[in-house]
DNA sequence: CGTTAAGCGAGACGGTACGTCTTGTCTTCGT
DNA sequence: ACGAAGACAAGACGTACCGTCTCGCTTAACG
């Protein structure tokens, strides 16, 4: 195993922005261990000592930059706070590159466990986490997924159009069900 | 631009059985054009005449497999029938060799535009349309989704398990949602 | 064994027609079965009916038009007669699709035996064997091969000109041995 | 392109030798760069880094082991030196796997510029080169081609038989032309 | 005059080889 | 020891061509 103090940090921030790069301008599919070691003016061997593979660069420079715009402080209510959450989402996931390559993660998540276990760790559950508390009841991770499934599901087919409108109208429904049914 | 009508249905049948056959034995890793060509005895251009990857030859394969179990005729009352479909959903999908493959493919299909229509037209819409009609209120999409987008989301994620517990639980709340916020 | 009397003369002269036609205008690399059939109008199983392979349709193209253009009425001579024939060979290989066709074919006979016989006993000996008995001494082939080699030497090597002054010299100098040394 | 100081020498070998060996054990047909790769256990692209087809690998593999049998050392008077060459043609080249794949490099040749060039400049001249000097009268070549191509003709022909005695008289009336013309 | 057996067009098929691409490991230097 | 560079084994990709085949259609010879 790598030292980690010993890490160059240029070589890993060009790493991540190549990658960044690369997709911006052609897609995932111009995403290659050789192009992003070719543009970040990097040997292939430092991008493998450091990450597993290419899946696991493009997690971390989408990690860098999702987290880069953090979710709402949370408002007064539940109602809003997870309105505003929801509205969040779909502003980061909705037309944007971040938003094509977190459909792209999950998608190779689907054949790369590690890649998916990272996935979970740290974007689905960090996010999920803090709203936990606030749903009352006995099964809040059901409200959560009443609220954020619809949004991810949609994205993921594409079956129908996503915006705030329909995030408002999830997290109002959702809502309703929870006090209705819990 | 081939003529349908010559086709050879033993090598049609032939390279869906070996997509199936690879696909159970080694996983979607060992599905190639190459395998299912060398398996099924047959020309790999005699798979591109008909197909334009392997991707479509596995939603082929995927389709064929699930249509066999087709879904639950209707009965009684709508929370009777959603609560059908969606157990439905989680005996084809949750263990099964034919659920893998289904989120290997939605996996594809983050980065095979064709593939994404496909899926959606042969197979989210075909089981949905049905469904549409039965639902009052004048958003059944939205219901509809809140039904079967945190099945899909979970098998998707894998953040939480898939049970018949989970499934009634979504058809309830979801219910009560449309009823309470309608 | 096909009925050569029911033979379509039509499909016959469209197939070397067809062939002919791809040689000039892409070389010998854009000569195929199937584009001669599609340029020929012609199915695949008719060119095979009739020839076991590309080699064979080409030679016979080859054959009809070199055939047409027929070795010189010999003249008053022994080297009158040699120069004639040595100048009509320059003036069918050098420079012409002729000429290139014979080296491809020549070239496709080294791994093609039936087409090294056919070029053997359709070309090259039918030119032979008419001058054969106009050489004197008892070893007229090598007399032959002393004017004849150097020129499809050359032709298939590349590694000098070759014209009618070196035609010429050819002629000159074989008979000069097979007197001096005869 | 690539950094020959850093060429793999085991590799480089291994693909010749396995070249070698898939001639000899299956003839020319045998050969193609996918065999040459599993039988020198090396990848595809190992061999397209160095060579641009398998015809270029092939004549390295020819020249590899022609070379290794040299010339003869020139012994006294012209006619003793070409007749020593002649002879050493002929026993390289009739009945051997060497002679079999030169007669096959050069049917490829007549399709494949590059190589034309490269034997041309890699085995023709340089066993004519050292020759030429020795020649006298103002047309060397001729007399080197009288002397040669006779040989090579019959090689590619196979319209008569190559022996000893044929390269001996071959010889013999090359020289008294170049006496009795020049 | 009708039947029947070809030739024929079209093109699908099994197969093989091609040349390109990407992955993840390994080696060679330089710093 | 890390990093830049890139060669390497492995093997999938999609294309091209080969030679065989199956399908209907037409057409000539024969009953």
């Amino acid at each position: 195993m790598p030292d980690a103090s010993r890490r160059n940090p240029q070589a890993h921030q060009a790493i991540l922005g190549a990658t960044w790069d690369l997709l911006v301008a052609g897609g995932w599919s111009a995403v290659s261990v050789d192009a992003i070691a070719a543009r970040a003016g990097v040997g292939k061997r430092t991008i493998y000592r450091w990450w597993p593979n290419k899946n696991a660069v493009a997690l971390e420079a989408f990690l860098a930059r999702a987290r880069a715009t953090p979710p709402p402080g949370d408002p007064e209510g539940l109602s809003e706070t997870l309105r505003a959450h929801a509205r969040h989402f779909v502003d980061l996931y909705v037309g944007t590159r971040l938003g094509a390559l977190l459909r792209e993660l999950i998608g190779a998540a689907q054949t790369d466990p590690e890649l998916a276990r990272a996935l979970r760790e740290h974007w689905f559950l960090p996010r999920r986490e803090p709203l936990r508390a606030l749903i009352p009841g006995d099964d809040p991770d059901l409200v959560l997924d009443l609220v954020f499934a619809p949004l991810h599901y949609r994205l993921l087919t594409g079956h129908a159009a996503i915006d705030h409108a329909f995030a408002d109208n999830v997290v109002k429904v959702a809502l309703a069900c929870s006090t209705a049914s819990g």
